[in-house]
DNA sequence: TACGTTTCTGATACTTGATATCAATACGCG
DNA sequence: CGCGTATTGATATCAAGTATCAGAAACGTA
């Protein structure tokens, strides 16, 4: 049942940029209505291919500027270049897929509350937290175990 | 009580490189003898510096030897490159300090209690899971907040 | 101990992700 | 409209990490 808890809360990302002072250009729209249409968690390299008018250090400036803003969040990654997605939630964590990389959402009341009991053991004011999960996605395990309920 | 639950369960790491049919070299040795002396994490390039005798080759091909062989672990990195830092304990999580990026360590059953009862509401199979809690150290609330109980 | 095969080493070149520079351009307020 | 300031993007640069490969070292064998 609570499986679709993730509360898609839409940020206007030019108005989180407007709201630091920055200003609103036909660059920035661009690249904001890219990662706008993104379902998934993008990196820095994959806005450079797909918007070749706009040069990498602003893709790079003005990712740089959306986290700072709190509008995008700069996601646990396996390894290489770090993803970026939208901010669409108050608080959650993140599944990653070990077989193909998918990173997906998940919020548990359970963590935040593990985080309040452990202040007492940590060494220091806990200020943040994050929690990554490690799976092998439904669709891979389809994939492994031929068979399975997956197209 | 429950403060000093860190088991140091001494690897040797020549030994584990051993295991993996890798030959017992006098490079290895050094760049080995490194690690087991740092108290801390430590990035690759670290390394490089404190050894100038060995090649940046030799020393990221060992790193990555020693994270295969699971003598290593590589840590959550705030920003920038990775640290590593020896498995001494079997499971646990870590404390980074948002003030100074000091890498710490920690256990709680609590938070291996609540991954299990997660599994439900996960996409996929859970085959690992990663916690860090970001914190200020007393270090550096000492600092700020000076005339705190730090020398 | 000497030998030969195999692994290891490290200087170098290269790849990739990301930032600094800075002249030309666009924004947006009055 | 016109001006001051912020933004842009080509380019150079930086940094982390990997590929290459000739020479050196390990180690089983005799």
């Amino acid at each position: 049942m609570p499986s679709d808890t993730v509360i898609p809360i839409e940020i206007d990302l030019i108005t989180a940029l407007e709201d630091r002072g920055l200003r609103k250009t036909a660059t920035r729209s661009t690249i904001v209505a890219r990662i706008e249409t993104a379902n998934d968690a993008f990196t820095a390299e994959q806005l450079c291919r797909d918007l070749p008018g706009v040069g990498r250090a602003t893709v790079y400036r003005t990712i740089r500027h959306l986290v700072d803003a709190g509008a995008l969040c700069k996601l646990p990654i396996l390894d290489g270049a770090p993803m970026y997605s939208i901010a669409r939630v108050e608080h959650h964590h993140h599944t990653i897929c070990s077989k193909c990389g998918t990173i997906g959402e998940f919020r548990d009341s359970t963590v935040e509350r593990v985080m309040r009991s452990l202040g007492k053991e940590i060494d220091g004011d806990i200020v943040g937290h994050r929690m990554e999960i490690f799976i092998t996605c439904n669709r891979c395990l389809g994939i492994s175990k031929s068979g399975a309920s997956i197209a």
